[in-house]
DNA sequence: TCAATGATTTTG
DNA sequence: AAAATCATTGAT
């Protein structure tokens, strides 16, 4: 019905990251609202893992829109992203928050995401999105955790973001 | 402000 | 083969 199809996430990052933010994930049957995410786009954003080029890990960027990346950080956190863009095209969003919960460590964990899903779509039967036809009023921020980027990429505001108090479910 | 913790990448 | 680097989090 509303499920969010391949051409949804086969545009460019920018562009399916304004559509994103306020959509519905459904992962086993459960609901939650996208409420925070990260822009990595591209082999020139020098915040982007596919900066350095193709390598075993990166590769699964280069793939077709839709594609799940899911990589482990510091050893603990499996970070949860979504491939945008045309193939070949390294692109990802990072889902940095459902309803009020902000981390994209902690929604893997609760969740229960890991790097089994690596590899996987977002167009299954237990994870996919939806259109649930509503707004929100979201904020454009400077990215986080991004200290080793460089400084024109460090001011992108590729990070967006719903406040709590601007979440409603229903 | 700092330790936990391990895959990935580089040779620091 | 060894060291450095991390798209973080929760506890001091």
């Amino acid at each position: 019905m509303n499920k969010l199809d391949y051409d949804f996430f086969n545009r460019d990052i920018l562009l399916v990251a304004e559509d994103l933010i306020g959509k519905t994930l459904v992962f086993k049957n459960t609901k939650y609202i996208v409420s925070e995410l990260g822009i990595y786009r591209g082999e020139e954003d020098t915040a982007c893992h596919a900066s350095k080029g193709l390598t075993n890990r990166t590769k699964i960027l280069y793939d077709e829109a839709g594609t799940i990346y899911v990589y482990l950080c510091y050893g603990i956190h499996n970070m949860f992203n979504i491939v945008t863009g045309n193939k070949g095209q390294p692109q990802a969003i990072l889902i940095r928050g459902l309803n009020n919960i902000y981390g994209p460590g902690k929604i893997t964990k609760k969740l229960g995401i890991d790097r089994s899903l690596n590899g996987k779509t977002v167009f299954s039967k237990d994870l996919y999105f939806e259109d649930n036809k509503k707004t929100y009023n979201f904020h454009r921020n400077k990215r986080i955790g991004i200290n080793y980027a460089n400084e024109i990429d460090r001011n992108r505001l590729w990070n967006f973001k719903i406040e709590e108090k601007d979440l409603n479910y229903g």
